[in-house]
DNA sequence: CCCTCCGCGATTTGATCATATTATGGCGCC
DNA sequence: GGCGCCATAATATGATCAAATCGCGGAGGG
């Protein structure tokens, strides 16, 4: 009956390894991802790393080179700039959805999160510092209980996940600031809009990081 | 080295049958979608199935029903209130990219895709409107040359499609109005901003249609 | 004489299938 | 009405076929 949450099936597994590879930097843009190797490195068979990938390129985590074959895409500029769109128009609309139905544990729970974030970043944790920052957004924006724009950001998370591994492996932790305090007390004050505001201007703190990195405009 | 174009493998063509069945209206929401009634459907093995479907539940077009089952997703206030959100925010913004690079052949294209979709409602053919609309749209939008968000409209769009099946059995084509003229005009003009605010126009109209026969406010 | 490019074949990888295994949902029985 | 059996459908595997890539060898030109 739970064997959904207690026996997740391969595919799930294959899928959610992959998965938090590309979305914390494990994996570099243009990297392949291969059938077989995902068989040899889950222990699966073919069928489950199929469609663990199939899923993965529907979210854009992965993409199509061309013959048939897979791998983590590249970012570009005018990529860079759609997605900092999409997330910029998405993200707050979460926030501000989540702001409305949060209740005081859950703004405890963030706040809980935000700590060990900001204990990763003291001990110099990048990939801590990434697990954390998305946990924090992703608790937020599931309070939402929104259908659509949570799995849409998703997959602009999945887009970004290659990007941050590069610049965190240039700058490390110290430069890593954020607004989650701004977000905590927008919410604790029940201001749905200040809390968008908030998260807004968190994202637009790391676009403005991979501006600079990559020197787009 | 064409294959991937004259031989579209199996799944993709399992993929594509099941997506314009859902994007047209083909499918009523709830109804079951089983492995097996497509492998007898379509007469192929149950591993391209199984790759379509997932492909098909990662774009949000069919849901997880639970235990293992997927079904066509099921419209509520709530997720038609994300829904038009997102779409109001990322189709003028396409429109508008599209624009700035449409040539003269495309807006050709465009105006005798408008002329079938007249014709089409003159004729009362209902899903001959809907084939041309789709075309319509993702014509111009595929002239923006996105690699995000026009994957993210195209999820919208799946989202839609059972909708409007349900609203045109109603309403027939008469009351089928767009402005798609304001558009082409706007293209002509080289006006991206007028582009992108006719597209807008010309969607939530859509949107009003399926409001007000669900009494959505 | 050496360097480069083209073509061919071996090997790797992907696509599909048939089949075994397992879990779920329904139905009858107690 | 609750519990256990059975039919059904999903999961996963290994085998088989097809396609593409990589490497090597030879031919041609500089």
């Amino acid at each position: 009956m739970l064997s959904s949450l207690n026996n997740p099936p391969a595919h799930e597994i294959v899928y959610r390894q992959i998965r938090d590879k590309i979305l914390f930097g494990d994996l570099t843009p243009g990297q392949a991802v291969t059938i077989q190797g995902l068989v040899a490195e889950c222990g699966v068979s073919m069928t489950p790393v199929r469609e663990a990938i199939r899923r993965l390129t529907a979210e854009g985590a992965l993409e199509f080179q061309g013959n048939r074959r897979v791998c983590v895409p590249r970012m570009t500029e005018a990529r860079f700039a759609e997605l900092t769109f999409a997330r910029d128009m998405i993200e707050p609309k979460l926030a501000e959805m989540a702001a409305e139905k949060a209740t005081v544990q859950d703004i405890d729970a963030l706040r809980g999160i935000d700590d060990a974030l900001n204990a990763a970043i003291d001990l110099g944790d990048v990939k801590g510092y990434m697990r954390e920052n998305h946990r924090f957004h992703f608790y937020l924006y599931a309070l939402a209980d929104s259908n659509i724009l949570l799995p849409i950001t998703e997959t602009l998370w999945l887009r970004f996940g290659p990007l941050y591994r590069i610049i965190s492996g240039k700058y490390g932790t110290e430069s890593l600031i954020d607004r989650h305090d701004e977000a905590i007390h927008a919410l604790r004050a029940g201001n749905a809009a200040l809390c968008a505001e908030a998260i807004r201007a968190d994202i637009a703190q790391g676009f403005a990081i991979v501006r600079e990195n990559f020197g787009w405009t």
